[in-house]
DNA sequence: AGATTGGTTAGCCTAGTTGCTAACTGCCTT
DNA sequence: AAGGCAGTTAGCAACTAGGCTAACCAATCT
């Protein structure tokens, strides 16, 4: 029971981080970010999108918990977090060590196959 | 000139393979993927949908690399393809080493201040 | 105080996504 | 050949996503 309600807080995790991810703006933004935080007009300046727009990318990105951001004065700056995308990472590299298991159990079988039958 | 190509193409396998990856019925057929290759239908029992939208899932997911499948008979057999994960794990790693590193960098310039402090 | 800068809110539009049902094709079994 | 099973196509409704403009705070500069 418990370890289902931590799944689901996971997977709900898993859906706005790859949502998140899954725009070029968005992924750009995490790209500058990991040479450090920055305010949100030095962060739209290079996208040729209005600043509205370009806020609501920043906003999806907080929501998902990849980024967070505090206003000094009139000036918000903005600056990542890290954890989301380990978990993330993590869960991918779970996976493809699943694939490659079953891949070398396939692998085994073939060879004894191969072996029996000579 | 060809390496923005390049970048440009991943960029667009970023997109699609982060879009297939924010819904939780599309992971989970993932999942199930990782122990071996499925029909359709086995892969939709699980999922309570109709046939034709589960499809759709499938077709996003074939769509983004992350899947093939061919068809024998009657019967569609869906299989994993783990090269896309990897590139999007690539990405993922190569984002947390530059934040890493600029931490590192930061935290070298803090040191370097304590010591002229004392 | 008034103008400027940095950010924010509200509202609109278009295109795409996610669900459904109904009807159809094409292979297999009897 | 008839029936059923596996998948597919078409078309609809509801909602979300990503873009815009216009108008609006609130801090700073002159």
């Amino acid at each position: 029971m418990r370890k289902c309600l931590l799944l689901s807080l996971m997977a709900n995790h898993l859906d706005t981080f790859f949502a998140a991810m899954a725009d070029p703006t968005r992924r750009a933004v995490i790209e500058r970010l990991t040479d450090g935080p920055s305010s949100v007009s030095t962060l739209h300046a290079p996208h040729d999108m209005a600043l509205p727009t370009f806020l609501r990318h920043l906003k999806v990105l907080e929501a998902s918990g990849l980024v967070r951001s505090e206003k000094k004065g009139r000036v918000r700056v903005v600056h990542l977090e890290a954890a989301p995308m380990e978990t993330a990472e993590a869960w991918l590299r779970q996976q493809r060590h699943m694939w490659k298991k079953r891949l070398d159990r396939l692998g085994a079988l073939a060879e004894r196959l191969e072996r029996d039958r000579a």
